[in-house]
RNA sequence: CGGGGCGUGGCGCAGUUUGGUAGCGCGGGUGCUUUGGGAGCACUAGGUCGCAGGUUCGAAUCCUGUCGCCCCGACCA
C-alpha cells in the first residue's frame, strides 16, 4: 500500500478533544475522527488495526468451539420486558438508546445481547443432547453513556465480542468459563497487551462468578487493588480486605450523653473529645428507588474509619429488596429537602444513631415507612462504641448494640477496601492500588436469563430445565485504544506487532531521486512477496515529514531507502526501542521477516505474557 | 443531573473586558529554491465568528433564547 493513496491526514497539533496520550495520537495519527459525543468514524488505518484484533478474538473464540453469529442490534423492548431490564436500563440513569416506531412500538439499540440469545437459546436448544453450545458475535453495540470520554474508551456506540454459553448444568458452564479465562489469556498475550485479570463485581448484567480483564495503564478508569505477590487481584468495587482492628473504647460500662454542638462529622467528633473513628459506628441514610413500589429508606451503619462501597450497598440492597421490587434504579443519600417534601418533621443529621426509629417515616408521602436496615460487619462487632443520639448536637459514649432499641441490623459487607489494607487471605501483605482499562468480563451468569425468559431444556431424566449460562464480552475498539495507551512514546504509537495496521513501511527518503524510488518499490514488492503486511512511503515529502509520520502512525518496523541507495545499504529502524541498523539491501527482506514472524506471536514471543 | 468552560477558515488559537472594514500559526493550491527528523521565499484560495431573535447608525464583541462540545463531580448526612 502506497501512503499517497492512502488518504493518511496526520496533524501536527493536538486535538483540544483529547486527554490522554491515545486518545491524542489517534487522532493525530488519522486513524479515527469523532462523528458525535462518544462516537466516532473509524478511519481505514484504524479499521486494519480492528480487523486484525478480530481476527484474534475469532480464531481464539473458534478454537474453544465457539460459534460466529450476528445478532440484531435493534432490538424489541417486550422482550427486555420478560427479563425485567427494560425499566433499569431505559429509566433512571438507563443507558439503553431506546425509540419508538411508526407502529408505536418500543424498540432499543442493543447494549448487550443476553436477551436476544437466550431468546433464541429458547426456540432451539431443547435437549441435553444439543448441548453445551456457545455463540458469538462480533458487533457495533449502543450505550448512552452518562459522560463519553477519552475518545473509544468509554464511547456510546463501540465494537464488542460478545460470546454467551448454554449447558446443562452449573459444572459444564464452570468448565466453558475456565476455558474462556484461559482463551482470554491468549488473546491478550497475542495482542500484545500487559493485562492482569482480576475479581469483578457483575453489575446490571447479574448473575455469580465474574472476572474482568485489565490492561495495565496509568490513565485506566478502574481501580485495582491486588496483592503483591499477585494472587489476589480485585476491582475496588468488589476487592476485600481485612480492616484493621478497632480501638477499643474504655467505658464505665454506662450509656453516657455528650453534647456535641457543630460537630457533624466522624473527623469532628474525634478532635474534639479524642476519639478514635474506629471506636464510633456512622449512619448513613439513604434512598432506594426501583423499578416497582414505593422508595424505601436505607439505613446503613458503618465503623466510623471505614468507607462505604456504593456497589456493595447497591448489590446488597437489591438483595434484600427482593425481586418483587424490581430492578434497583439509583441510591442515593437523602437530602433535608426530600424530607421536607415528604411532609416529615426534620432529622437530627449529624447526630443520627443506628437505633434511628420508623416513627421517623410515619406519614411520608411516597416512601415506605420503615427503614431497611443494614449493618457492616466493623460495626457489628463493636461491643461498645460511639454513636449519634438521635438528638440533636448530642451523641452516646458507650452504646451497645443490645441496648439500641432497633438492636443489630442484619450484617452485610459494605465497606470498601482500600489500599494499604490487609489481604483477605494473606494478612501479612497489604493491597496495592493500580489503575486498569476493563477490556474484557467474562460471567458464570446462571439461570437468571434463562429462567426469565423460559428458556428451557430437556434433561437426561426427560424433565426441563433453565439453561444455564455464561457470557463473555471483550471490548473491540476500546482494546484497540488501549493498546496505544500501553504502547506509545513522545514521538507516537509503537503498535504490537500483531495489531498494527501494517508490520513495515517503507519510507523512501527523497522521491526526486530515481535510484532510491525504484528501490523502494522493489523492496516493497519483496517484502509483501514473503508475506509482510507493507506500507510504501512515496509521497514527494521531505525526509523529516515522512520520519515524523511514521513514529506517530507507530509501524513497527521501517526500512528507509535512502543515502546509501546507491551503494546498495538501506537503514532498519525498529519503531518500539528506535534501534537503528544499515543492512545491505539483499539481507533486509529476510532480516525484517524474520523479526516481525517472530513478533507476531504478541508477548508470546517475548516470554512476557 | 449539578458545577465549570468553550464554540471565530481543515487543525490549534488571538480578538469579546471598553461595539467601529476578522487576524496569527499550522494545514491546502501555484511557482522557485531546498531535500535524512514536521524547510525557505513569493503569490493564492478559504470564515455571513454554532444557530435564532433583540439592542444599536453599526454586533465576533452587549442582551435573551437555543443547539453542540469539553472538563470536574455525582458514597461520608
Amino acid at each position: 500500500m502506497r501512503v499517497s493513496r492512502l488518504m493518511l491526514v496526520t496533524l501536527r497539533d493536538d486535538p483540544a478533544e483529547a486527554e490522554i496520550p491515545s486518545h491524542r495520537l489517534l487522532l493525530r495519527g488519522g486513524y479515527m475522527r469523532r462523528v458525535a459525543s462518544g462516537v466516532y468514524a473509524y478511519l481505514p488505518l484504524l479499521w486494519r488495526v480492528l480487523s486484525k484484533i478480530s481476527a484474534i478474538v475469532r480464531q481464539e473464540m473458534n478454537a474453544t468451539g465457539a460459534l460466529e453469529t450476528l445478532l440484531p442490534a435493534l432490538q424489541p423492548a417486550s422482550l427486555w420486558e420478560r427479563s425485567g431490564r427494560w425499566q433499569g436500563y431505559t429509566a433512571g440513569e438507563g443507558i439503553m438508546f431506546h425509540l419508538v416506531d411508526r407502529q408505536e412500538r418500543s424498540l432499543g439499540l442493543g447494549p448487550t445481547h443476553e436477551e436476544v440469545i437466550t431468546a433464541l437459546a429458547a426456540d432451539l436448544l431443547r435437549s441435553y443432547r444439543q448441548l453445551p453450545v456457545s455463540l458469538y458475535q462480533i458487533q457495533t453495540k449502543f450505550r448512552d453513556e452518562i459522560r463519553p470520554r477519552f475518545g473509544l474508551m468509554r464511547g456510546r456506540e463501540f465494537i464488542m465480542k460478545d460470546a454467551y454459553s448454554f449447558h446443562a448444568d452449573e459444572a459444564d458452564l464452570r468448565l466453558a468459563y475456565q476455558r474462556m479465562d484461559q482463551a482470554y489469556r491468549r488473546i491478550f498475550s497475542r495482542c500484545g497487551l500487559r493485562t492482569v485479570a482480576v475479581e469483578a463485581d457483575s453489575g446490571a448484567i447479574g448473575g455469580s462468578a465474574s472476572q474482568e480483564f485489565m490492561v495495565t495503564a496509568e490513565t485506566g478508569e478502574d481501580l485495582i487493588l491486588s496483592s503483591p505477590d499477585g494472587r489476589y487481584a480485585a476491582n475496588q468495587e468488589r476487592a476485600r480486605s481485612l480492616p484493621e482492628p478497632a480501638v477499643p473504647l474504655k467505658s464505665t460500662g454506662e450509656v453516657v450523653e455528650l453534647q456535641t454542638p457543630g460537630q457533624h462529622s466522624i473527623e469532628d467528633l474525634c478532635a474534639a473529645h479524642g476519639f478514635e473513628p474506629s471506636q464510633t459506628v456512622k449512619v448513613l441514610i439513604l434512598l432506594a428507588r426501583s423499578a416497582e413500589g414505593q422508595p424505601r429508606p436505607v439505613l446503613v451503619s458503618l465503623r466510623g474509619d471505614q468507607q462505604l462501597n456504593p456497589t456493595k450497598l447497591a448489590n446488597a440492597v437489591t438483595t434484600a429488596l427482593g425481586e418483587a421490587a424490581g430492578a434497583l434504579l439509583e441510591i442515593e443519600p437523602i437530602t433535608p429537602e426530600q424530607i421536607r417534601s415528604e411532609g416529615l418533621p426534620p432529622w437530627p443529621l449529624g447526630s443520627l444513631g443506628p437505633h434511628l426509629g420508623d416513627a421517623l417515616l410515619a406519614g411520608a408521602r411516597s416512601w415506605q415507612t420503615s427503614f431497611l436496615r443494614l449493618a457492616d460487619p466493623t460495626a457489628a462487632e463493636l461491643e461498645i462504641f460511639v454513636c449519634g443520639a438521635n438528638r440533636p448536637d448530642t451523641h452516646l459514649v458507650g452504646a451497645r448494640w443490645s441496648d439500641l432499641g432497633e438492636g443489630l441490623p442484619p450484617m452485610a459487607d459494605l465497606r470498601a477496601a482500600q489500599p494499604g489494607d490487609r489481604c483477605f487471605q494473606d494478612p501479612s501483605q497489604r493491597l496495592e492500588a493500580s489503575r486498569g482499562i476493563e477490556v474484557g468480563h467474562i460471567f458464570q451468569l446462571g439461570r437468571k436469563y434463562s429462567q426469565a425468559l423460559e428458556a428451557t431444556f430437556t434433561n437426561e431424566q426427560g424433565q426441563d430445565e433453565p439453561l444455564w449460562m455464561g457470557c463473555y464480552g471483550i471490548g473491540v475498539s476500546r482494546l484497540a485504544q488501549a493498546a496505544v495507551e500501553q504502547h506509545h512514546d513522545e514521538l507516537g504509537i509503537c503498535w504490537p506487532v500483531a495489531i498494527a495496521p501494517f508490520e513495515v513501511i517503507v519510507v523512501v527518503a527523497s522521491a526526486q531521486d530515481s535510484v532510491q524510488v525504484a528501490l523502494g518499490e522493489q523492496l516493497h514488492d519483496a517484502l509483501e512477496q514473503v508475506g509482510l503486511e507493507v506500507l510504501l512511503d512515496d509521497r514527494n515529502e521531505r525526509a523529516g515529514v515522512k520520519f515524523k509520520d511514521a513514529d506517530l502512525i507507530g509501524i513497527p518496523w521501517r526500512v528507509v531507502v535512502g543515502r546509501g541507495a546507491s551503494s546498495g545499504l538501506v537503514e532498519l529502524v525498529e519503531r518500539s526501542s528506535g534501534s537503528k541498523r544499515e543492512c545491505p539491501v539483499t539481507e533486509v527482506v529476510a532480516v525484517v521477516q524474520q523479526h516481525i514472524e517472530a513478533d507476531r506471536l504478541g508477548l508470546a514471543a517475548t516470554g512476557n505474557s
